[in-house]
DNA sequence: CGAACCTCTGAATCTCACG
DNA sequence: GCGTGAGATTCAGAGGTTC
């Protein structure tokens, strides 16, 4: 059998497969000891997801007065930030043990601790390669409004060092999964909700599932098949589940037992013929909106402005938040539109115009040129 | 330094004219001195795009442009981070204590410093309130498609501290621009390119200059007109030349006499917008408070009427003093409407309607009409 | 059966002026 | 400094129910 042979020939060299992976399994235990059981340089790929370290005070209230769900879970919680860098420090250095000298490391979190992250992996001479948006095509909004929209999460991508080569990226693959323009470092992804979402019971069976999609493209663009991906961080299984059905093989290390039932129950289910679904949601791109505040900010539109209608019977000017002031109303152009007009509803776009030489011309032409430039 | 001395005095006594600052200058000098001998606490606003030239495999340079010798070593490399940490952390120290206690900070960076950057922020005990993404529209393409492009720039915005609020945020002016919903945490703007992009004889005058739109957007979200923007590494000026044309005062400290020279023409070139178009959507929480008293006072509402909600669910009645009382509770609208849904807090403005010929109407409509009243 | 409407939920560091 | 209370605050998507 193939797999012998391999092993003999690694066992010769002396390298990883020879050595009794725990391959396609969950292993219990503290991610660190258990990296620390595992041979050197084993595995080709790690995808970390750490606890975040959010430092969340008081429960928060929607404004229809539901409670919001937060992230109180133990493992979430550091003594301070010494002790949450203590806690990087050593994962990431029995993280680096394990990696193959051509592998890649892969590390997500929020604001709350990806600057520490990135900041260690530099200092135990990762070479960071990218960092990645994760764009949140539904992200929860900022319910008290203090603040914008917190509305994407970051992954960084880093090899072993600067100048150990020869890993892994697909760049057609990449290239093709995006209609033929090279992958940018910004991917749109919606969160992880609805049939996707395990339940235990009828809670979520843990806090902060990833969804699949965004797995699907962190292997898809830095393994190959066969390639061994370990998950220090496992939870309910996600990278598990993906790699499945992707024809990588995984190594899970969990703590907690309930995690590992719902993730062994769902690996069980996945397939690779699965595997076509989780590229569903790429490549189809909507008009993206353009708001008239984005004339505005670029200049394209001076505040002060003043906008007519075409028959130049309305007039209104521009003010610097992209909304417009006429003589009794103060809003959105479509508001101000509608408000001089006495009318329920106004298109904004083509009932305002800006002069220019004489002429006038409807500001949808500005909306135009922005959606030329996007193409 | 008497002259820091006494300045910090009148900082103590009074308002930001009171403090002799430089404003709508630019001073010559090294951030960290010229910093230090500003009087503290009397900025509103900083806005840093600091050096991250650390990492190019050829020819390291150190914050000072001092070149790296012996790159390709381990060694090397921890030491040249360590410098830029020192660096990092004197800078930030300085603009801390210059820093007004409302006041916020922003840093834009790449994934070469940002991530250092971020924990030196959190060292010094900032609080970060939003990383904000960059998303350029039109990046450079990855020339030799080993990685993914590098398609954003990340921004920290961060207060003084957790406990320290009172920070500009205007809220419904970014809803505003961005057509009636939250401005989310990631920004699609084009490169500085073009004719916004200056020119020193043939070549670009500085190598990293960004787009006015991104510091519309700062400014426009996080200060007020008035505010005082400080710019540690001022360059060609965009931050000036922005906070010219939107009303805001600005302090420009820069090194280099080329870069200085280019700002000051072009911020002699900048118009600001006049009083009308500088307004904006402020929102309700800048309106002056109306009692709901006030609406019973002036007949707007006669005692003993009886108000709903939405669903006609909940029904109290009006008193003389502008309380109400529902069937188990008495109190002010919000009290009240909160009670009887068993609700932690409730907007009784919204929450509660008068009926008129059998339609229902939110009792917010005779504030707003009180509000219009007073212009 | 489809349209319309309602309900629920997501890694969240989520208030501030006044006495 | 601290307690109190007024009053401000949500978007997209999934799934279920009603008509």
């Amino acid at each position: 059998m193939a797999e012998t042979k391999n092993a003999a020939k690694a066992a010769a060299k002396g390298s990883a497969s020879a050595m009794n992976l725990p391959l396609d399994r969950i292993v219990q235990g503290d991610c660190i000891e258990v990296m620390n059981a595992l041979p050197e340089k084993s595995v080709d790929v790690i995808f970390a997801d750490p606890p975040y370290n959010m430092q969340l005070k008081d429960t928060l209230h929607r404004p229809d007065n539901s409670k919001v769900d937060g992230v109180h879970d133990a493992w979430d919680k550091f003594s301070s930030f010494s002790a949450y860098d203590d806690f990087t420090t050593r994962w990431l250095a029995a993280a680096r043990r394990v990696l193959k000298d051509t592998g890649t490391i892969w590390v997500i979190g929020s604001y709350h601790n990806i600057f520490r992250v990135g900041a260690e992996l530099q200092n135990q001479d990762f070479w960071i390669l990218n960092d990645i948006i994760w764009r949140k095509s539904n992200p929860m909004p900022n319910f008290r409004g203090t603040r914008f929209t917190n509305a994407h999460e970051t992954l960084i991508w880093a090899a072993k060092s600067a100048d150990k080569g020869g890993y892994t990226f697909n760049y057609d693959a990449m290239k093709s999964m995006n209609d033929d323009t090279q992958m940018r470092s910004d991917w749109v992804i919606p969160i992880c909700s609805g049939k996707e979402r395990l339940k235990d019971g009828e809670k979520k069976a843990h806090a902060t599932q990833k969804p699949e999609a965004l797995l699907y493209r962190v292997l898809m663009s830095s393994t190959k098949p066969g390639d061994v991906i370990l998950d220090p961080f496992f939870g309910t299984g996600t990278t598990g589940a993906v790699a499945k059905k992707l024809g990588r093989h995984f190594i899970g290390i969990e703590r907690e037992t309930d995690y590992i039932k719902v993730a062994q129950a769902r690996i069980a289910d996945a397939s690779p013929a699965d595997a076509e679904a989780l590229g569903y949601n790429e490549g189809k791109r909507a008009q993206p909106r353009v708001p008239f505040g984005t004339l505005v900010e670029r200049g394209m539109i001076t505040p002060g402005t003043t906008l007519y209608d075409s028959h130049r019977r309305f007039a209104a000017r521009v003010r610097t938040d992209g909304t417009l002031v006429a003589a009794d109303s103060k809003g959105s152009i479509h508001q101000v539109g509608a408000s001089v007009q006495g009318a329920p509803a106004c298109n904004g776009w083509t009932f305002w115009h800006v002069e220019k030489k004489g002429q006038l011309y409807p500001i949808d032409v500005f909306r135009q040129q922005i959606w030329a430039e996007m193409h």
